[in-house]
DNA sequence: TATGAATGAGAGTTCATTCAT
DNA sequence: GATGAATGAACTCTCATTCAT
């Protein structure tokens, strides 16, 4: 991330405005969210945050370090809504059918799959950003694979399979729910989607759920 | 799609130029998947297509409808040509196995996904467009009901759930690859999770695999 | 002048527009003349020439071309002037002493040294001008060398000299001229300076010039 | 100076700051030399003298009055320091080659010729300065006239012609010496240059040169 | 006294579009 | 049918300036 090419790094003003960044990156993912990464334009973002776009300039230094940013934030939010709600949870399984389900069903409340699809989507034409990317997959996908070798430890889960792989396997069987949930194609149905998913995992772990 | 809302209703123009139009489009499409759908401009596809931007203009009556045109096109490639490769198949398992490898790795030639993920992408802003994105979601993911309901009736798969169902599992499982593929996610091991997936496959559909 | 760095090298339109390319440059060196060349702007062009600035733009290229570019048609266009107004003169010392004249008082009709000046002015923070500043000099100052040795050849100059740092002496003394002559100095005495710069002239080639 | 369309005049502080104002005009003029007087921006200042953007304007009122006083002191300074010079020779033969030498060769230390192009370009579009630029002039070729009244009272110099015409040219032929020098023609050979001008002017003073 | 925060004005540039040919 | 010339609209960015502290 050093990157000389990231402009991140380029960004004059790293710290400036307190809360009120907050606020700005708050109001600004919105509009990305509504309007696209690519067709977000500092006047929308000055119009949902009600500052100057001379402000947004001055705070973020271009619209490219302002929307990568919002991007970031958002994602690091989530990311610790996430990990607040999975704490609440000590059991292997009860947290591992309940993270599948957050993702597959999109369901957690605040979890902005789409601000993480439009950062995943800028990243198309800048390479730069794969790195991060990278680490912010990676960290998600630790929980499902924590949450496996806790409960192999804690002998509740049995199999031959790398934990890893099967975070994996867990994690792109949830993201790739996005396309026909983006879509709201009828043919898509959650609870069923999730029931399988939940029933192939048990199989897969050894876990029996004969009347939950 | 004959939504009044609909760019593509309101092409002045749908039907000019023959081959040239195709020449067009899938110049278009290769610029699309390099600059993005968003950052796509008359002058790219101009010098991609080496025609003049009056010309793109009076052939397609907008960037967005052109841009659209060249998505759905490309799309409909993809299409026939997939279905031409499974064609030569016709044991269901190898078929199958095919199928998943091909979604996986994204190594069949010409399988254009970014393409596809730019036209998704698009669809975000575009409400109309979802109605055609559910349209090929559906007829690709019948590749994998068709095959597995085939298997079925030839006896050499038994399984009590909907093939419906574990046609959209495989389809989420394959394309939720696509975001440490793009990544270039160290962690991500096509070869190791795509065996995986056929082991987890034959499970639940009762297939012995030699070695496995 | 095929360096990289050179804006004009760079000029995506390098042809377009015939007269009127022409009237434009005309139009802006007047402009560039008034306000300086930093602080000249499209707008001001546009106003000056009638055409929009998007037509200036679609012209140039960028406005640094364009203002360049007036630049060099300013010099080329003074250049030939005073070289048409050379070749009415055949007698060496009649030439000579009409080429201080012009420089000394830039009094030649058309003359438009304050172009020249603001040319020098840009290229001290553009190194890429210098060559194209060196070749112009050298140009102008071979009027004076060129004179010189024609006059020498036909035996009416007598000096030990090499004519041409006589001609960069002569080229520096008028060039010289501009400080004083720009701030209307009163102690500047154009008349005056010129015959005393012919006196010494006269005296360095072995020119009698008693009565005239 | 008392002229009402003076900008110094309307400063609204010209004493703030003591020896800190010197520096910041020390710092400005070291920005106006690098990038120009038209492109050098508060902010390049604050850079250069570590002192906040507000704090320039709270000390000058106006970028325009900041870029003028630091000419006008650099002008000063140098004025100065080629006095200081110019005392510790009493010759008058021997000050006169010596200032010839410093104009043309633009070789003693700390003649920041390029500051007072920069001042003289300023001119250009600022009447109002024309009559501190006079001052300039009359006062830098004081220099000469004076040195050559005193030769002649001393009898080392004969000539027919007003010392202060004697000036006037020896100050255009060494200030013309900018335009190639700038170029860093090479055409322009300094020493050879320098040593015709001496020649001349010995010719002219009734002056011999030992060895000439 | 000195400065950071915030902003409006103004400029260059990109780009789709109109129009004549 | 196809295209180049010309232009207005929209946007980012720079920069001086105002204001509160």
């Amino acid at each position: 991330m050093s990157d000389a090419d990231d402009p991140l790094s380029a960004n004059p003003r790293p710290l400036v405005g307190g809360q009120k960044r907050l606020d700005i990156l708050d109001a600004a993912i919105g509009v990305i969210v509504d309007r696209g990464f690519d067709a977000t334009r500092y006047q929308d973002i000055a119009e949902a945050s009600g500052v100057a776009v001379s402000t947004l300039q001055y705070y973020f230094g271009s619209l490219e370090s302002l929307l990568i940013e919002s991007c970031l934030h958002a994602s690091e939010r989530d990311y610790q809504k996430a990990r607040d709600l999975l704490l609440e949870r000590t059991d292997p399984w009860d947290r591992l059918t309940f993270l599948v389900g957050s993702f597959v069903t999109s369901g957690t409340p605040g979890m902005n799959w789409q601000a993480q699809i439009e950062y995943w989507r800028a990243a198309f034409t800048r390479p730069h950003l794969r790195e991060s990317l990278i680490r912010d997959q990676d960290r998600w996908r630790a929980f499902f694979s924590e949450t496996i070798e806790a409960g192999i430890e804690a002998g509740v889960f049995t199999t031959d399979r790398d934990p890893a792989l099967i975070a994996m396997q867990l994690n792109c069987l949830a993201d790739g729910t996005v396309f026909p949930a983006f879509a709201r194609n009828p043919a898509f149905d959650a609870d069923a989607f999730l029931a399988a998913a939940i029933d192939d995992l048990a199989a897969l772990l050894g876990v029996s759920i004969d009347g939950g």
